[in-house]
DNA sequence: ACGCATCGTCGATACGCATCGATGAATCGA
DNA sequence: TCGATTCATCGATGCGTATCGACGATGCGT
């Protein structure tokens, strides 16, 4: 592997020149920038991430925190990681994964030996046991998701609460005046994960304000259960009912529960769930969804922490950056009347 | 941050011996080693990787290409991320995300700054640009599936072969003798990746070996083809028709066709399907399935490139290790008749 | 023509650790 | 009791880069 030294020697001109000519912090003459750079061609020479990292005290690494996989949620989990890493990319740094499995001790280590400039992590919780790890290190971290008390950190989530306004408003521009929120399933729920409680909350304020009814029922991977929650959503109104689904497994279920009731999405039955474009549209009957977009998360994810990372200013923080959702009929809702 | 140095103030000692006892390459008295894991604690010193890096050859970080993802295998390919990096750790490794898109410059990038002390490449296709580039790397690559020519590479994957044999041994016992197998989505078995040939073969020659036929049809994320596929092997069997459907979303959609020409799974029609264990129990018929174990392969994917590391002898290496996989009976699938 | 600022480059040093050779202390045999 | 070993530790050096101060060369104004 050729050094920077290397590198000097064939271009005639010391090692620090080609230092500058690759950092730009410097003026250098056309004339030798030209030479260092054609050394450097010649040689395929590339820093060495290692000495770079203990004499500039930047590793340009970052460190990515995922979340324990609840099977289930694998898929859009690895949307996010998928994102981040190429983003960062764009950013000029890279992605160190740190699993959950070596809990709080695991930010401390990655921190503690300088592999990383910073810190995203995945999932964070209500009450996250590494809040105060995350608020007490010495480098920028970013969380995706909202704890309940969020001082002293930079957060970014989608806008859950934007989301569950956004799909009742819908419905009720609908016709619907019952609407049927089915939960996420109980191992999401169980994580204390706020998110469902602000798509919630969304979703009863924009309720109230427009004069409709919105129930809840509990989420889960039981047919049964959710056929029970379709049986009251009937008895609960006059006209057709409207099915809030956020959780994908739910959605499944949901779906398989309508079918053994007869009702179809988009003429007995409105049914909104939560899906990236491409997978609504591969449904049997496309599904009218609510985007809670994971890729834009990620990438405004990154690009606040590289920002972090420039400013460099010590101090702790603080923002929070809520991503607005996207909803897009599809097949599966009711068409509003006419003249309404 | 404390340094070694520091940690040696504390402890009376000299530098050096501060690394010696770390690394346990030099013999220290039970009384020297006392003071320095004390300072070591009391000053919560952590050993800057960089540094360790730099005089010592070595990151303890692997990277990790991931496959630029269609949509749907998101979920499979997460799982191998996830216990990938847990199991690195165990090693006391960090694993670097490398993403497809970066193409094969990504990987002469990390190699080449050093970031990394070896690679795994996941989704090897048969013909794929990247392998004459991990030739050629100076450090140990291991490739997640096998290209056409593996030579000169360290090769592990499932052993698909003895799943397709498998899938057809246990539908014949159960009386068919006519099994259908569906392909994957045509988005897979465009890719090239081979594995798709190797359980087709596996299964061919179970078939032949025991006199049984062996139907193949086209997969896809359209109903109408399934169903055609179902009607076809009504026709070309007395008994009741066999189905193996490796790819997850062809099984759902084969599972709608089923329903629709009111066929169930279990009673009138067997299906095996691939699925981890908890995804097949969910099932409102328990799948039964062709395990292809991502953990295990993953698990010692990692285990056969640190190994490598620690080797350390240059001179390009080879081998290939096939992952046995696992069939499991569950309620999808006819019982064999007694007494045979 | 002369002092002065500006520009471009060089040399030296620090970053934190691993490792090698050397040194002093302790141990052993005869 | 003395030299030969072995054992435990120290000091010095190198890994490859970033950065700082210094220095010669050039251009400016007067």
């Amino acid at each position: 592997m050729p050094t920077s030294k290397d590198v000097a020697q064939a271009a005639g001109v010391a090692q620090s020149t080609v230092s500058y000519v690759l950092s730009g912090k410097r003026p250098i003459s056309e004339k030798t920038r030209k030479k260092v750079e054609d050394a450097i061609e010649q040689l395929t020479y590339q820093p060495n991430a290692g000495a770079r990292a203990l004499a500039g005290r930047r590793t340009h690494v970052i460190g990515l925190v995922i979340p324990f996989i609840p099977e289930l949620e694998m898929g859009s989990i690895m949307e996010f990681v998928s994102v981040i890493a190429s983003t960062a990319r764009q950013y000029d740094h890279d992605i160190l994964l740190v699993t959950e499995d070596e809990g709080a001790a695991g930010l401390r280590r990655v921190v503690g030996q300088q592999i990383c400039d910073g810190l995203i992590l995945m999932q964070v919780e209500d009450e996250d046991e590494r809040l105060p790890i995350a608020r007490s290190l010495n480098v920028p971290v970013l969380l995706i998701g909202i704890p309940r008390d969020p001082s002293g950190l930079v957060c970014i989530d989608a806008d859950f609460e934007m989301a569950g306004d956004q799909c009742v408003r819908d419905l009720a521009a609908a016709g619907h005046d019952v609407i049927s929120i089915i939960d996420w399933q109980p191992a999401v729920v169980n994580r204390h994960v706020n998110y469902v409680e602000r798509f919630m909350g969304g979703a009863d304020a924009a309720a109230q304000s427009l004069g409709v009814s919105v129930q809840h029922f509990p989420g889960g991977a039981d047919v049964s259960i959710i056929t029970d929650s379709v049986d009251k959503a009937l008895a609960a109104t006059h006209g057709k009912p409207a099915f809030i689904a956020p959780d994908r497994t739910v959605q499944d279920i949901l779906r398989r529960a309508l079918t053994a009731r007869g009702l179809t999405p988009g003429a007995d039955v409105s049914v909104i769930g939560s899906a990236s474009p491409t997978l609504a549209e591969l449904q049997p009957i496309p599904l009218s969804t609510i985007d809670l977009r994971p890729a834009e998360v990620s990438r405004r994810a990154v690009k606040i922490i590289c920002n972090l990372l420039e400013a460099e200013n010590q101090g702790p923080h603080e923002s929070l950056e809520l991503v607005p959702t996207v909803i897009t009929h599809r097949a599966s809702t009711l068409r509003p009347p006419h003249g309404s």
